[in-house]
DNA sequence: GCGAAAATGGACCCGCAAGTCCAAAGTCCG
DNA sequence: CGGACTTTGGACTTGCGGGTCCATTTTCGC
């Protein structure tokens, strides 16, 4: 049941994913109109229905794969080479500058929450991406512990799911407020966290909540 | 220019309000229709423009401006009175309690970023809640603070930047996952650091990053 | 009770944007 | 070259939903 395109096709095809991206990224994806889209892309309803039978869903399911694998491949090397103390402030700084970049622009924010039930895949695209990115988190963490760099008794699945729960919602505030600053406080506060924790120890274990 | 409505007109709005916060909880803001809130407050469009002359965009805006007041309203007399570790952790009890309850239902969720476009003044109603919201937990890491109960090194501004974007962040993977792991991994784990960076003390101060 | 003003109901208008359809042009392979 | 299939253009249909309008009813102060 692939679908076979022509090279031409292909292109056409791809040219239309990265052309709505764009579109979404500047007027916001409830603002986008199919129109927008062709005129960008220079391209016709017919060849938009044509490559995306599903019409706008299936167009906005593909944007959305395509700019969630764009986050974490923005990341590297870096997400995947957290092995030591200044491989994390440089994984830091890339975060900071990608997002202070990009601005108020997010692609992927429309996604998230109930705005994804348009394309119930969409959901399961940024859920596969959250848990792909705190994988990568995870794994960092427990290399370090390996190197005697973050404590033992740090559990690194919680940890890493604080962090990027965190980043999240930095990403969210500059969202909203304009600013990085909430963005800058997780990461620094989080990784001088761990860091200092490696000489610390024993501070956390199960802690008594209600 | 304060519009005089009767008793029963006010009524009237405010179940127009409510109604459309409900709609919008279970469905989502773009998938909201007018005819929607209609059917469910049993008003007509007469009323609905007679109370929002702007239409659409005023009641969004209303709903807004209600459910942003809810936030922090819900998370009373807590939020307020973060004097003490017990304190913290019944406020920490109460966000988890109230987002579990809550679940993948975010009337805010469609505001924070580019779909706030919609309506210019509710990115101003979400940043005004972020920052009363993170007041609160600036006031309550100071109070901390002045009985010792945090290190003085600590910059309460810092730490509740990150901790409100740490719970930002768990909402929204809340929404996206429908787990609440991630809300509690940030809660407990930015605790416990404040908690035990008041013995640990001098950890951190301008950490050399990049 | 009476008149002014507010509240209500709902039919109607209207524009927009998604989706349909088909004919024309291009491509590809033997 | 020829025929099958893909690609392209764009006119047209359609339904939805926001917003308008006005006639009717209710409320309220006096």
């Amino acid at each position: 049941m692939t679908r076979a395109f022509t090279r031409k096709g292909e292109a056409t095809r791809s040219r239309i994913v990265t052309g709505a991206a764009d579109e979404i990224r500047e007027r916001g994806v409830d603002e986008v109109r199919l129109e927008d889209v062709l005129a960008r892309t220079r391209t016709s309803k017919g060849q938009l229905f044509h490559y995306f039978p599903d019409g706008k869903d299936e167009l906005l399911l593909a944007v959305a794969q395509h700019e969630a694998d764009q986050v974490l491949i923005d990341q590297e090397p870096m997400l995947s080479n957290l092995t030591s103390w200044p491989a994390w402030l440089a994984w830091r700084d890339r975060l900071i500058e990608r997002y202070l970049a990009q601005g108020v622009k997010c692609p992927l924010n429309g996604l998230l929450g109930q705005t994804g039930r348009r394309a119930p895949g969409a959901q399961a695209i940024v859920t596969g991406l959250m848990w792909r990115w705190q994988k990568a988190i995870t794994e960092g963490i427990r290399h370090m512990q390996s190197t005697g760099d973050i404590a033992a008794d740090v559990d690194a699945d919680r940890a890493a799911a604080a962090l990027l729960a965190g980043i999240q919602g930095g990403v969210l505030l500059l969202l909203s407020t304009g600013k990085i600053d909430h963005l800058q406080a997780v990461l620094d506060l989080t990784i001088d966290s761990l860091r200092s924790g490696a000489r610390v120890t024993g501070a956390q274990e199960g802690n008594g909540n209600g």
